[in-house]
DNA sequence: CCCATTCCCTAGTGGTCGTTACAGAAAGAC
DNA sequence: GTCTTTCTGTAACGACCACTAGGGAATGGG
């Protein structure tokens, strides 16, 4: 298979350009980031963005895809992790509090923001369906935990999921409006007062 | 004082041009309603834009102040009709149910959405500013509660506004991605399981 | 060495942004 | 009617947008 490339080496690395992107993007939406925005802070100029990561909107697919692996993965994590539905939803949020707070990154979360008020349909769209399938998802746990007894049946598995994905939704908005890790951290305690007794 | 108006009347009538910049906004943010997007909205041309209303920013803010007393004041009633904070957080989440979903306008709350992402610093710091004083003012409503014995003396009222204001803020992008009335209304009725009994 | 390949940057492309100069049109004042 | 005032639309302004053509620079292969 290949083993050297041929031609000049390229003079950035690949990932690194990548996560400045990241940060770029997670700062001021997907919108609203010029590509001088990001060839400034990615230390490269426009056609070697255009030659390594193809348009802007390729870019952000790439830059969310990295994401939702690294930064975003937390969510993911806390139900791999948690023995319960109630257990994962209340560590996701308690995690929430600390990551969309945490120095070294932007506030809140990319997916959750950055293609809010986006005039490219398609990136929107791409956003938005992620989110559902994160509701999704977080329903199909709870449902599970009705299922084996674990919840109460009388508990409505859309309901929880969507509370649930409310207050991450509303905790990310937050934390750009510059509440603190412990005010977070509250909010998330206190919501989950919402689910029926463990 | 000034009787009639002098020079040639105005061909459009101002509150519903108001109006229909207002749904724009609503609709679309402010970043990405371009003038010409309003002009076409509003049928009339950028030089008619700019004399009624000053420029695109100015019109903004006329919007976001017509809008709080108009659109989004269904706030403000709850806490002034209800007797509690409980009755007034819960009225307040169960009509933003309905008013975010409702036909006829654009879903969710404009002063939660349309700064979102905004490169304009201005106008991301206004409707944030108006986001924490809706915060505030709920936390006081809160604190009364207290104090006056209706709400137990372990109540943190920063923690249950917070609370209630990540619920709306999440049932307004809720709304935008695609969530009914009834979806909403029962995590508004979910959440206020959270608070202390009544 | 020379060549093919691949990346680099300079300097643009056409399009849209928010905004305005300007001249004609429509009203009241006289 | 004539003047002043205020609104109207046409047609621009410079700045920025996403994107790229084209030519030089740096590598490996022969």
């Amino acid at each position: 298979m290949a083993t050297k490339q041929r031609g000049r080496p390229r003079s950035f690395d690949r990932p690194t350009a990548l996560e400045q992107a990241t940060m770029a993007f997670w700062e001021r939406g997907y919108e609203t980031t010029s590509v001088s925005d990001l060839t400034r802070v990615m230390g490269i100029s426009a056609p070697s963005l255009y030659a390594a990561f193809g348009d802007k909107r390729t870019l952000f697919e790439e830059v969310v895809a990295e994401y939702v692996l690294s930064h975003g993965a937390f969510g993911v994590r806390a139900f791999l992790e948690e023995p319960t539905a109630r257990a994962g939803v209340a560590r996701m949020l308690r995690e929430a509090a600390l990551h969309y707070t945490e120095p070294g990154h932007p506030r809140g979360c990319l997916v959750i923001s950055a293609a809010v008020n986006c005039s490219t349909p398609e990136v929107e769209e791409a956003l938005r369906a992620r989110r559902n399938a994160n509701l999704a998802s977080i329903e199909d746990r709870i449902r599970r935990d009705v299922e084996s007894g674990e919840l109460p049946a009388a508990t409505d598995p859309r309901v929880l999921a969507r509370l649930g994905g409310a207050v991450l939704q509303g905790m990310s908005q937050q934390a750009r409006d510059g509440a603190t890790a412990e005010e977070l951290a509250a909010v998330a305690e206190a919501a989950m007062l919402a689910w029926p007794p463990a």
